[in-house]
DNA sequence: GTAGGGTTAG
């Protein structure tokens, strides 16, 4: 029977259903769960699985898993020591699902790489229709769609956000930014953190990261900037993304600039910077001071190892790269997945077929599975020392598709070996993975032209022009004081132009005093003799170089920056130049370093 | 309780 509220007094409210009902007053309860957070808290961070598993017994006897914040805790405990099904079983013991429920399963999801597992909960969730896809809901869904490049859920997760209002939300917008970052849209990214009411630092460095990561160097630079002038906070991860464009960028002064800031903003010793440092001096061409800041850190973790195996893998001291990985696994860390890529890059670029095949079969010891990039490695180094049969045998024998960088690495096997045939038996395959890179298309068509298939290769072209995109203009670049001189092939735009096209007239008839032969091979177009030497002179490193020589003083080692590949010509010649001038060159192509000096090359003509 | 990270190939 009903009866009006005022004829009797109120009574206790009765402890939420979603409370154990057990004998602990409120109070102690309270204090009690709060200190088991703190307790998983630690465990998390320390990766202690056997204190959290008792714990976790503990939680479950006492009824506090069925607290929303405890049980996202444990789901959270599970996910950062790699075991997603152990908190996904949490999950569905839990009866009282809240939204910290829901979004730790599905960040968990994200955060062990099974975004489409992510997906189904977030599907779940959507069906109860009690459920709201709130402000911590939202960018863990982000996350997932952002891992997954699935920019179809993205788009349409970031619809619904607007259409709740979340969007205006600080963590959401910047989920949502970084989501179109990672599919690729950095127009759309851009447009939506313009949009934010509320940016963070966070936000913004989930701009500059993502237009560093697309090669937007200058772009990203700008946006630090502003953050500056704004008078945000940056912090390492800010500086990490910044340092990270100057060594893309080989911007070397301002490169040491941000070192010296991080040094001032005590954000050194941290260790993303520290790695990204490195990698940036190595870049650089600067191996000394790659190799300084390593020994100066005095916590070495996982990424500066990496870092610094790469570092002197690209400047081909390979021993140092093997007495590292020694030290490192008898220091107590575990090689990761891109720890074999680094050693794999390094046997690729000294030749050593014999070594990388004995790490490629190490990694399963190490419980890492190969990938397609180890795959594409492992091509990389078969097909570099001309073992192109062999290369081919094991592309075939690939668990999952041949990628782009697989076929990539061959093609460039074929090209170095001059097996034009081999290369255009595979050209057609390399099309069948649809709309491929104009480097990779590039290679293709070079594959064609010289095994003498003119039309095939002009056809390759046409394709790549059709489709709106132009195959990377080759450049080299110097630094001079606070500027980058670029030079492309040919071009007459410097304002020393003529000093530096007499400079090279000199260079030529000295080093053909000295022996040196010009090889008008690595010329792939159909054009005639006069024509292949005079695009072949003229070649933008050759530029650069003989701008040094003009302008720098003469003890300065001369540091030229290439985005393609130094051609075997080229090569030649610039050892001539190093032994006629008595200059120390360093020459970074996109595939690593070259160091001339009295007429050799520290890569030991294998590149 | 939720969002951002290091590495490679061409």
């Amino acid at each position: 029977m009903l009866r009006l509220s005022h004829e009797e007094p109120l009574s206790q409210p009765p402890l939420p259903q979603k409370y154990p009902q057990n004998s602990l007053n409120q109070l102690s309860f309270e204090s009690n769960y709060r200190i088991i957070c703190n307790h998983f808290l630690e465990f998390t961070r320390g990766r202690n699985l056997l204190k959290g598993q008792s714990l976790h017994a503990y939680v479950v006897k006492s009824g506090l898993h069925l607290i929303p914040l405890v049980c996202h805790h444990l789901i959270n405990f599970y996910s950062k020591l790699q075991l997603p099904y152990s908190s996904e079983r949490i999950f569905h013991e839990t009866q009282f699902k809240s939204s910290t429920t829901w979004s730790s399963i599905i960040s968990c999801f994200a955060q062990n790489e099974l975004p489409f597992h992510g997906f189904e909960y977030f599907k779940l969730m959507r069906r109860n229709d009690e459920m709201i896809p709130d402000d911590y809901v939202l960018p863990c869904v982000m996350k997932a769609c952002g891992m997954s490049n699935d920019q179809f859920m993205g788009k349409s997760v970031h619809c619904l956000a607007m259409k709740t209002g979340f969007d205006a939300h600080v963590f959401v917008g910047s989920s949502v930014v970084d989501m179109y970052a990672k599919c690729g849209s950095l127009g759309d990214a851009r447009k939506v953190f313009s949009e934010m009411p509320e940016r963070n630092v966070v936000s913004w460095s989930t701009m500059i990261y993502g237009y560093a990561q697309t090669g937007e160097d200058g772009e990203a630079l700008r946006l630090f900037k502003a953050a500056l002038w704004e008078g945000l906070d940056v912090n390492d991860f800010t500086f990490s993304s910044v340092i990270r464009v100057c060594g893309n960028s080989t911007w070397y002064a301002l490169g040491k600039q941000m070192h010296s800031l991080c040094l001032k903003m005590y954000y050194y010793e941290t260790s993303f910077v520290g790695s990204a440092l490195i990698s940036m001096y190595s870049k650089c061409g600067v191996i000394e001071d790659a190799s300084r800041v390593f020994n100066e850190v005095s916590d070495i973790n996982l990424g500066m190892w990496n870092a610094m195996m790469i570092a002197w893998a690209q400047h081909a001291h390979t021993r140092m790269v093997f007495e590292l990985l020694e030290k490192m696994v008898n220091k107590g860390t575990k090689p990761n997945f891109i720890t074999f890529l680094c050693i794999l890059y390094a046997c690729s670029h000294a030749g050593l077929v014999k070594e990388g095949k004995h790490y490629f079969a190490k990694m399963k010891d190490y419980g890492i599975e190969p990938g397609s990039q180890h795959y594409a490695s492992m091509v990389d180094l078969l097909g570099r020392a001309g073992k192109l049969q062999e290369a081919l045998e094991l592309i075939e024998k690939m668990p999952m598709q041949a990628t782009e960088a697989v076929w990539g690495a061959f093609l460039t096997g074929c090209r170095i070996h001059r097996n034009t045939e081999l290369a255009s038996s595979v050209a057609d395959r390399v099309f069948e993975l649809g709309h491929v890179s104009p480097g990779l298309h590039m290679l293709v068509s070079n594959a064609y032209a010289a095994s003498g298939m003119f039309q095939e290769a002009a056809r390759a072209r046409k394709m790549l022009r059709d489709r709106g995109q132009k195959k990377e203009p080759g450049l080299s670049w110097v630094e001079e004081g606070n500027r980058v001189h670029t030079f492309a092939a040919g071009e007459r735009r410097h304002e020393l132009s003529s000093e530096i096209y007499r400079k090279l007239e000199e260079l030529e008839k000295e080093v053909e005093h000295a022996g040196y032969v010009m090889d008008t091979t690595h010329v792939l177009r159909e054009v005639g003799v006069e024509e292949k030497n005079e695009s072949i002179r003229y070649h933008s490193e050759r530029l650069a170089i003989a701008f040094a020589l003009v302008t720098f003083p003469p003890e300065r080692p001369i540091r030229v920056m290439k985005n393609l590949r130094v051609c075997g010509d080229c090569h030649v010649a610039i050892k001539y130049i190093s032994k006629c001038t008595g200059r120390v060159i360093i020459v970074r192509d996109n595939n690593r370093f070259h160091r001339f000096e009295n007429g050799e090359c520290s890569c030991g003509d294998y590149w």
